[in-house]
DNA sequence: GCCAACGTTGGC
DNA sequence: GCCAACGTTGGC
């Protein structure tokens, strides 16, 4: 069982987009980097939870709380010319790149913003908080998931 | 295999 | 819109 960290611009898909799906349960595709590939492919399971992040927006910060509810399958979208993330030397004979479908568990009452997870000594060796980090899904710890879980319900003074 | 050029990400 | 950081590409 692992937990992650999962990166969304807002504008092209947020955690309210992910509420409008049908079962609130999307595809998660258009991860184009190796890194992010292989654990998608190799340690990614069905039933792993994960934080919801929204980047390149107003306020960027951890929105919620997502599922993984597929076992990793090749990422449609790099079939299709159509599409932005089409990828000529991926073919379902030879896929290149993979995703997970997920599941909306619980959207936070108010967004965990960027700031406060650099506030917190706790989260300091988490990639997200950290300049330059281009991986769009990074693990988390199982100290790292409580305790944001924790500043999620924690009441507002 | 090196590395410069280029593209993308993402905070501000 | 700026720019730092870093991945990818391609010439050699």
């Amino acid at each position: 069982m692992h937990y992650w960290l999962m990166k969304s611009e807002p504008d092209a898909f947020s955690i309210d987009d992910l509420a409008k799906r049908k079962h609130q349960t999307e595809h998660w595709d258009g991860v184009r980097n190796y890194q992010v590939r292989n654990m998608i492919r190799d340690v990614m399971h069905q039933g792993d939870h994960a934080f919801f992040y929204h980047s390149s927006c107003p306020e960027p910060g951890i929105v919620g709380v997502i599922q993984v509810v597929s076992s990793p399958y090749p990422d449609f979208s790099a079939f299709d010319p159509e599409n932005n993330h089409f990828d000529p030397k991926s073919t379902p004979d030879k896929p290149r790149w993979y995703m997970v479908d997920v599941k909306l568990v619980r959207k936070f009452d108010r967004i965990i913003g960027l700031q406060t997870l650099k506030q917190h000594k706790t989260l300091s060796r988490m990639p997200v908080i950290m300049r330059g980090n281009r991986l769009s899904i990074t693990p988390v710890t199982a100290i790292e998931w409580k305790f944001i879980l924790k500043l999620a319900d924690q009441p507002l003074k």
